[in-house]
DNA sequence: AGCACGCCGACT
DNA sequence: GTCGGCGTGCTC
C-alpha cells in the first residue's frame, strides 16, 4: 500500500511513501504523517491511498502523528481550492487549516466551564425583526450570503445571536469569526451567556492544552458554536449551518503570511460547499461586499437605527489650514477642540482622543539643510520617541541615538516635526493638567493585561482621556464617552494605496461610533487639512451610501476591486542592480506572455522601496479572473527561473489588501 | 523551503 | 594547495 503525501513546502506535486505493514490499519486520509524529505523530516498529509505500484523507489512513511485523521473530505476539499485561488501548494494550505501537533491529551482540570446560558432574547425591533425574518429565510429554504450593514450600536450582535439560535435549532453548528482583536472577554462573555456549556473558542492566545481540548471538542460535535479568529475558518465544524463575519471589512482577515488567504473568501466558498448561510456584519462594508449586494449575488439587511433610538452623534469637521491661517492658532488641538474637552471635563464625562500614529514626532529633519533623518535599514523617516529619549524605525527595529548634529551640514538646529499619541498626551497634560490621562497603543501597553487594565480604569473613570492608536478606534463601549476627538484623520488618507479612502471612511466612522453610547447624547470633532475629501464628508454625516458612489465610480475608472482582481509581485534583494534587472525581465515576461486581458502594472519600486536593507519594486497585475492571473504569475516565474537570477526574493499576492 | 553538489577567489 | 562563497537542482 502507497499513500500519496502532500509535503508543506512551496512545490506543487505530491509525493509517494510506502506504508509500512505496522500502520497499514490505522492510516487514513486525512492523517498528519512524519516523512523523511529531502535529508529532513517533515510533517505531511494523506491526501490519497492506493495499491498501485510506484514507478521508482520510495521511501516508508515512519510514523503516523495523532491515531486519527484530522481533515475530512470537505476540508481536503477545502484546502485544495484555497491552494488553487492563492497559488500556493496543496501541503501550505494545509499546513494553515492545522491545528498544532495534537498529543495524547494530559487529563487537565477546569473541565465544565460556568454553566451560563440560556438568556432571554431581547426583543428586535422593526429592522432587526426585518433582518432576522431574512436570515430565517435563508436558514430554512435557500442558503445565501447576507450583508449585515448596521451603524455602529445598531445591535448586530444580538441578530448574530438570534440567529445561531435559530440553527441550533434546526440541529445544525455555528461558526463565528472576530477580529483578533474583538475576541475580549467581554465578546465572549456575551456569547457564554447566551448559549453557555456548547461554545468553542480558537484563538491566538489558547494555550497547548487548551487548544488540544478546544479542537477536539468541536472535532467530537460537543461544541455546536464556534468562535475564533482568522483560522478558526478551518475549526472541523460538523453540519454547518451558519458562518457569521463580524467586523467583514477587518484587514486581519486576510493573511500576512504564505497563504496569503482571506478568511471571508475562505469561509465564503466553505459555506457555499457545506450549504451554510452567511452573515457579513459590518457598520462600513468592504467596497468587495457591497458591490456584490448591490448587484443582488448578496442579499442586504439594513440596521439604520441604532438600539433604544440612540441618536447618531454629530460630527464636526476642523479645517486645520484655516486654524493656523485665520486664527493664529498653532496648536495640534484646534480651538473648537479644546473648548470641547474643556466642556466634557466640567460635566465629567470622557474623551476618546485618536491618533492613528504612535510615538513623539514623525519626522526629524534639519531645520538648516532639510535633511531628513532615515533608518539605515529602510530609508523611512525615523519617528521620536519620547519614553526611549531614542530615534524608531517602525518598520524595523532599527534605533538610534537622536542627533545632535545634522548627519549632513553639522547644524545644530535639529527640528522634530509631526504629532504622534506620545505627544497628543504631552500636549493634553500641558492644556489640562487636572484631567487623568491614558494612553494605549502598542507602546504603552505592551505587557500582558495592561490593556485591560487600562479600559477597565477608564470604565470606572479612573481617567477622563483616552489617548490611543487603531486599537482603541474598535469595539470599545463606554457609554460616559461623549466627545471622540480625531487629531488627524489625514494619516490614512496620505498612503499611497487606492484604499486610501476606504480605510479613511472606515476609521473614521469606527472611531465615531466609540460615542453616544450612553444617554448624554455624543460628539466628534474631526480635524483635517482635507475638509472636503469625500471619505471625510460621508463620515460626518454617516452616510455611507454616499461614500460608496464616489468611492466605486473611482474604482470602476481605473478597473481596481472590485471590478477587476489584483495580484501584487513583489521582488527584494539587498543588490540593487540585480534586482531592477530581474524585476525588468519578469516585468516582460509578463507582458510578452498576457494578452488582452491581463493588464501588467510595472515593475515599479515598491511604496516602501527598501525594508530592512532589501530594495523592493514590484510588479501589479489586473484581470477579470484570478485564476488566469495566478496562472500567468506561474508561468512567468517558471519561465525566469531558467537563466541566473538567484538571490533575489520573489513573493506574490493574490487579492492583495495593502500594497506595502 | 532547505540541503547537497559543484565551480571560482583569499587564506594557512 | 584547501576553505567557502552562492548559483542550481531536487526532493517520493
Amino acid at each position: 500500500m502507497f499513500a500519496r503525501i502532500a509535503i508543506p513546502l512551496p512545490i506543487e506535486r505530491v509525493f509517494t511513501y510506502a506504508v509500512p505493514e505496522d500502520i497499514r490499519e490505522a492510516i487514513e486520509i486525512g492523517e498528519r504523517v512524519a516523512v523523511p524529505f529531502s535529508g529532513r523530516q517533515l510533517t505531511g498529509y494523506v491526501v490519497g491511498l492506493t495499491d498501485e505500484v510506484p514507478p521508482r523507489q520510495v521511501k516508508e512513511i515512519p510514523s503516523l502523528l495523532e491515531p486519527f485523521p484530522i481533515f475530512d473530505k470537505d476540508m481536503l476539499q477545502l484546502t485544495r481550492w484555497l491552494a488553487d485561488y492563492y497559488g500556493c501548494s496543496w501541503g501550505e494550505s494545509l499546513k494553515a487549516a492545522s491545528p498544532p501537533i495534537i498529543k495524547r491529551a494530559r487529563k487537565s482540570g477546569k473541565e465544565a466551564r460556568s454553566s451560563g446560558g440560556k438568556g432571554s432574547f431581547l426583543l428586535p425591533n422593526p429592522e432587526q425583526q426585518q433582518a432576522l425574518d431574512l436570515i430565517e429565510k435563508c436558514l430554512s429554504g435557500r442558503p445565501a450570503v447576507i450583508l449585515l450593514h448596521g451603524v455602529t450600536g445598531s445591535g448586530k450582535t444580538e441578530i448574530y445571536l438570534q440567529s445561531i439560535a435559530r440553527v441550533l435549532d434546526k440541529g445544525k453548528q455555528a461558526l463565528v469569526l472576530l477580529p483578533e482583536i474583538s475576541l475580549t472577554p467581554q465578546t465572549v462573555e456575551r456569547f457564554q451567556a447566551r448559549f453557555g456549556e456548547g461554545i468553542a473558542l480558537w484563538h491566538s492566545r489558547l494555550s497547548p492544552g487548551e487548544r488540544y481540548r478546544e479542537w477536539m471538542r468541536i472535532k467530537r460535535g460537543e461544541a455546536n458554536i464556534v468562535i475564533g479568529a482568522r483560522s478558526a475558518v478551518f475549526s472541523p465544524v460538523k453540519n454547518l449551518g451558519l458562518i457569521v463575519i463580524d467586523e467583514e471589512h477587518e484587514n486581519s482577515y486576510k493573511q500576512t503570511e504564505t497563504p496569503k488567504y482571506h478568511a471571508r473568501e475562505v469561509a465564503l466558498e466553505r459555506a457555499r460547499m457545506a450549504g451554510a448561510t452567511v452573515i457579513l456584519g459590518t457598520a462600513t462594508p468592504s467596497l468587495e461586499s457591497y458591490f456584490q449586494a448591490r448587484r443582488g449575488k448578496y442579499k442586504l439587511a439594513l440596521l439604520t437605527q441604532r438600539v433604544d433610538n440612540k441618536i447618531m452623534p454629530e460630527v464636526e469637521i476642523v479645517d486645520m489650514r484655516r486654524e493656523i491661517i485665520t486664527r493664529g492658532n498653532r496648536s495640534i488641538f484646534s480651538l473648537s477642540l479644546q473648548q470641547a474637552i474643556r466642556e466634557k471635563l466640567e460635566r465629567k464625562e470622557q474623551i476618546i482622543l485618536f491618533l492613528n500614529r504612535r510615538g513623539f514626532s514623525p519626522f526629524i529633519l534639519c531645520r538648516e539643510c532639510g535633511e531628513v533623518v532615515r533608518c539605515k535599514h529602510c530609508d523611512v523617516s525615523f519617528t521620536y520617541h519620547f519614553k526611549t529619549d531614542r530615534l524608531h524605525c517602525h518598520y524595523c527595529d532599527y534605533q538610534e541615538e537622536k542627533p545632535k548634529l545634522c548627519p549632513k551640514c553639522r547644524s545644530r538646529r535639529i527640528g522634530y516635526l509631526g504629532v504622534g499619541t506620545e505627544k497628543v498626551e504631552s500636549e493634553v497634560a500641558r492644556l489640562f493638567p487636572q484631567a487623568k490621562l491614558g494612553r494605549m497603543d502598542s507602546d504603552s501597553t505592551t505587557g500582558k493585561g495592561s490593556q485591560a487594565k487600562m479600559l477597565t480604569s477608564f470604565g470606572k473613570q479612573g481617567i477622563d482621556i483616552l489617548i490611543g492608536t487603531q486599537m482603541i478606534a474598535k469595539g470599545l463601549d463606554f457609554p460616559r464617552v461623549t466627545l471622540v476627538g480625531v487629531v488627524s484623520a489625514d494619516t490614512a488618507l496620505n498612503l499611497a494605496d487606492f484604499r486610501a479612502g476606504e480605510r479613511t471612511f472606515q476609521l473614521l466612522t469606527q472611531v465615531a461610533g466609540r460615542t453616544g453610547r450612553g444617554n448624554r447624547g455624543g460628539e466628534v470633532i474631526i480635524q483635517t487639512y482635507n475638509p472636503e475629501h469625500y471619505s471625510i464628508q460621508s463620515a460626518r454625516l454617516h452616510d455611507y451610501e454616499g461614500f460608496y458612489r464616489q468611492e466605486i465610480k473611482f474604482r470602476q475608472e481605473l478597473g481596481y476591486p472590485p471590478f477587476r482582481h489584483l495580484v501584487s509581485i513583489t521582488l527584494q534583494s539587498p543588490d540593487r542592480d540585480r534586482l531592477v534587472k530581474t524585476a525588468k525581465k519578469l516585468g516582460s515576461i509578463l507582458e510578452a506572455g498576457s494578452g488582452e486581458r491581463i493588464e501588467v502594472l510595472g515593475p515599479t519600486p515598491a511604496p516602501l522601496p527598501r525594508l530592512r536593507s532589501r530594495w523592493r519594486w514590484q510588479i501589479l497585475l489586473k484581470g477579470d479572473k484570478v485564476g488566469e492571473l495566478r496562472d500567468a504569475v506561474r508561468e512567468s516565474l517558471l519561465r525566469l527561473k531558467e537563466p541566473a537570477s538567484g538571490k533575489v526574493r520573489i513573493s506574490f499576492d493574490i487579492d492583495p489588501l495593502n500594497m506595502l
